[in-house]
RNA sequence: GGCUCCAUAGUUCAACUGAAUAGAACAUCAGAUUUCGGCUCUGAGGGUUGCAGGUUUGAGUCCUGCUGGAGUCACCA
């Protein structure tokens, strides 16, 4: 039981006992530092249920406490806030026990309990991945492992957006501006590749416009006119006929597009368990839509189309089903969520990674599955994240303006090497070596950038200030923890077993910090936010190097004093580790 | 126009979901190392939390209105 619940039936049994009233909760709050003391009771809550001077109250409280928690032996009392000063032995003695723990603060997952499935990425196969896309990621992959921390089992998983008319647009272009060009033959990357025929694509297309437009057209006439466009639209019916030199092409095209995604992936160090893609879940949906027809969910209108009244949930009227019978792609989401279910028989609930713009997408699709009638639906979250801005504006794939994912991260860890070819204590590492930890370190720094950030906000990508390695980033941190592997190579002598000391005021700072990490995760995963992973870390850290600045670690004399302040390091770099594989950060043993 | 979200130091972000004098970092200024990694630490200045009301013992947080910004309202995805 943690110091916090055994002081809160303490409280309530302290009120029971003087004036015999019950109270369902008590407030808590960690004492201001200005104050004496280090965990706060929260006076003012409890005026409601009993009457009076909250300073008369909460010293009647202090006094009850101080008589039956042997851990508490003083207090006192400013306003309507009890500060209660926990004795030194409850950290020590807490910090013995959790410091043999491995995963201290992770909690491992339950049999019996439900999966939840974890979507992120989902991109299409036309264009390269842009810092969009990495925000998603990061988030998604993070959630994930936050998720599995907090005790949840998980799949991650994506659904590959690899048909449509935007997929046609760069086959065609290849196909008639391509001269049989490869990855092979150019040597660039499959996805760069084809997202230049996706540009090429939309270049001719504003070309022929503006011929039409010439020959008298009117803007819109020329746009539908294009002769590009209606054989891209011609493309994508033969597609969906099953012709096989389109088919064969777009393979052809596809794999190309994954030979580089995957690149960037594992650059980027995210992982699925399980992948969709579109071409096979697009026709999904149908038969549930004949079925909630049934049900009375759906209703048909005279043109055959088929709808969703959601406008007493305050929504509007949504389709479901185009008059001519084809799939929308709400049909398709339908359609692809309840085929998870059937795939994975224990998903009780999914988290589906997917920018803001699509909020309102996802509210009407999690209540069409609620009304539907699945246990699952009530477990779902829109994962809904900020766009991504850059210093000049909006980022936009066809003005050329966005900010490429691969090139991104080779930047950063150029400005990595730049850095620490000055300052790194790098003797001895191979070139090979040296160049892992570049890009640890600036992957480090664009991760911790990015996460930091509570999802729902946008972000302003300023390509200076991130990689900037002060302060409140992911390499001030990763230092930290090269740091504290430095003290622990040096520490010749044996530090395994616990050691009973007078802590000193820094220790008990850090300790207090340590004792919350699994609040954290929990609080984190139910969340779903890094952010608060993020910022934990960074206190911790901050407390750390204060401690580390204060006090002589090794140089200390008094032995016991010594073995102490190499385990506390010890487990503070094990808890940045823990913390920032959350986060799907790496630290490195030396910087 | 309807609906949704956002607005906090010069800048980038916090504030445990309603509690003490709104906290950090960057930048600025002033300090610290014969010391375990100075990519560090200590300190200072910097705020009418967009504006105006309201609820409450107590509001950055909840409610109403307004201003400014974003998103969304396709038989697109």
């Amino acid at each position: 039981m943690n110091i916090q619940n055994l002081i809160e039936t303490k409280v309530k049994e302290g009120f029971l006992a003087l004036y015999e009233i019950e109270i369902p909760t008590v407030e808590f709050q960690a004492t201001r530092k200005e104050f004496e003391g280090d965990i706060t009771v929260v006076v003012f809550p409890l005026l409601r249920y009993k009457k009076g001077n909250p300073t008369q109250i909460a010293e009647d409280l202090g006094n009850y406490i101080i008589k039956n928690v042997k851990e508490i032996n003083r207090f006192n009392v400013v306003k309507g806030f009890l500060n209660l000063v926990i004795d030194d032995a409850f950290y020590s003695n807490f910090f013995n026990a959790i410091y043999q723990q491995n995963n201290y603060g992770f909690v491992s997952s339950k049999p019996e309990e439900k999966s939840i499935m974890v979507e992120y990425s989902s991109p299409n196969t036309n264009k390269p991945l842009h810092l969009g896309h990495i925000r998603n990621n990061l988030l998604g992959y993070s959630v994930a492992e936050i998720l599995k921390a907090s005790g949840k089992k998980v799949y991650k998983t994506q659904i590959i957006n690899d048909r449509g008319i935007h997929i046609c647009k760069s086959m065609l272009a290849w196909q008639k501006f391509g001269n049989g060009e490869t990855p092979a033959s150019t040597g660039l990357k499959g996805d760069k590749l084809v997202g230049n025929y996706y540009v090429k694509f939309d270049q001719e297309y504003k070309k022929e416009i503006n011929q039409l437009i010439a020959r008298g057209k009117t803007e819109e006439e020329a746009k539908k006119e294009a002769p590009i466009l209606l054989e891209a639209q011609q493309m994508l019916r033969n597609w969906e006929n099953g012709n096989s030199e389109v088919t064969q092409l777009w393979e052809k095209m596809n794999g190309w597009v994954y030979d580089g995604f995957n690149i960037t992936y594992k650059n980027l160090g995210v992982d699925f368990d399980k992948l969709y893609y579109e071409s096979d879940t697009y026709l999904l949906g149908k038969d549930v839509v004949a079925q909630g027809l049934e049900k009375g969910v759906f209703y048909r209108k005279e043109d055959g189309s088929v709808w969703c009244d959601l406008t007493d949930e305050g929504l509007d009227e949504k389709i479901v089903l185009r008059s001519d019978g084809t799939a929308v792609y709400m049909t398709q989401d339908i359609g692809t969520a309840i085929q998870r279910v059937k795939d994975f028989s224990d998903v009780g609930g999914m988290v589906y990674t997917v920018g803001n713009e699509q909020d309102y997408h996802f509210q009407v699709l999690f209540l069409i599955l609620k009304k539907l009638g699945f246990d699952w639906a009530k477990q779902l979250y829109h994962l809904s994240y900020g766009m991504v801005d850059l210093p000049s504006g909006k980022m936009k794939s066809r003005e050329g303006t966005v900010v490429d994912a691969d090139d991104l991260m080779i930047e950063m860890a150029e400005t990595a090497k730049s850095i620490s070819e000055e300052l790194g204590k790098l003797d001895g590492y191979t070139e090979e070596e040296k160049s892992e930890l570049y890009k640890t370190i600036g992957l480090g720094a664009l991760k911790y950038y990015i996460l930091k950030v509570d999802p729902k906000k946008r972000i302003l990508f300023d390509p200076k200030s991130s990689v900037d390695f002060q302060g409140n980033t992911g390499p001030f941190i990763q230092y930290t923890y090269a740091r504290i592997q430095s003290i622990i190579r040096k520490a010749d002598f044996d530090f395994s077993n616990p050691v009973s000391i007078d802590l000193h005021e820094k220790e008990k700072e850090i300790i207090k910090i340590l004792e919350t990490f699994p609040e954290v995760v929990q609080q984190a995963a139910a969340n779903y936010s890094p952010a608060i992973i993020a910022n934990y870390t960074y206190d911790l850290v901050k407390e750390f190097n204060s401690f580390y600045q204060n006090v002589s670690i090794l140089g200390e004399e008094n032995k016991d004093k010594k073995i102490f302040r190499v385990q506390i390091s010890k487990k503070v770099g094990d808890t940045i580790k823990l913390a920032f594989s959350l986060l799907g950060i790496e630290v490195p043993e030396r910087m």
